[in-house]
DNA sequence: CTCCGGTAAT
DNA sequence: ATTACTGGAG
């Protein structure tokens, strides 16, 4: 119900409908691969992803899973900062997530925080370590503890932003209003879904909203 | 708001 | 040459 025709949550739907069509197949396979990881590797991969794109995300894995073998806690501990920092060069930020991964791993290990099963407490537990924000968490969470969670990150807030499904430009104003509109069972595929949608067609730099389903409904169209 | 940051797209 | 990338801290 909207008086002058922009309708957010029926702009919602829309890309969600239209996004289903067109990427619903690659976010399947997308989240089976996901699913495969253990916590650790979860946390270490959403890690290297902030603020990076994922052919660089993906470069950086391969380098530490080539390194490595099996990525785990003890063997991160061990290795020493340079060569941790070289392994994640490609993925841009390498000595802040050089630092974040180190700390994670220590603090695992110390404090046994794989052993968590509570999802609450795991989230306060990983939010004390630096470089763990709320996205980064919320990702895990989703992915790995099948939290009800969909994980806000900057695609998702753009698109929230634009389509007007929030005023507040807060992380958990966005999560909520979205949370309001997608069932519980659908977040975690949403949340992919809204990142497919936000890479390809309400992009950053020149959205195309000729091609989207939603552009009459959307406060922020060009069309 | 700025900084961290290599990489790819524009 | 500039901008953005599945962020977060100071």
């Amino acid at each position: 119900m909207c008086l002058h025709g922009k309708d957010p949550v029926v702009a919602l739907a829309l890309i969600l409908t239209f996004a289903e069509k067109n990427y619903g197949k690659y976010v399947e396979e997308v989240m089976e691969s996901i699913k495969k990881r253990s916590l650790f590797e979860q946390l270490i991969a959403t890690i290297i992803s902030q603020n990076t794109n994922w052919k660089n995300t993906k470069r950086a894995l391969h380098n530490l899973r080539e390194y490595f073998a099996k990525i785990s806690p003890e063997k991160i501990a061990k290795v020493d900062l340079e060569t941790l920092e070289r392994l994640l060069k490609p993925a841009g930020l390498y000595k802040v997530k050089s630092k974040v991964i180190k700390d994670l791993a220590n603090e695992i290990i110390r404090r046994k925080l794989l052993e968590i099963k509570n999802a609450e407490r795991l989230r306060n537990e990983l939010l004390k370590i630096r470089g763990i924000g709320p996205k980064t968490v919320d990702v895990v969470l989703a992915f790995s503890l099948n939290e009800p969670i969909l994980p806000v990150d900057t695609h998702i807030r753009r698109i929230s932003l634009r389509i007007g499904l929030t005023s507040s430009r807060k992380y958990y104003d966005i999560r909520r209003s979205l949370e309001r509109s997608i069932p519980s069972k659908y977040r975690v595929k949403a949340h992919l879904l809204l990142i497919s949608f936000g890479r390809n067609v309400c992009r950053s730099r020149e959205p195309l909203c000729w091609a989207c389903p939603a552009s009459k409904y959307c406060l922020s169209s060009r069309v």
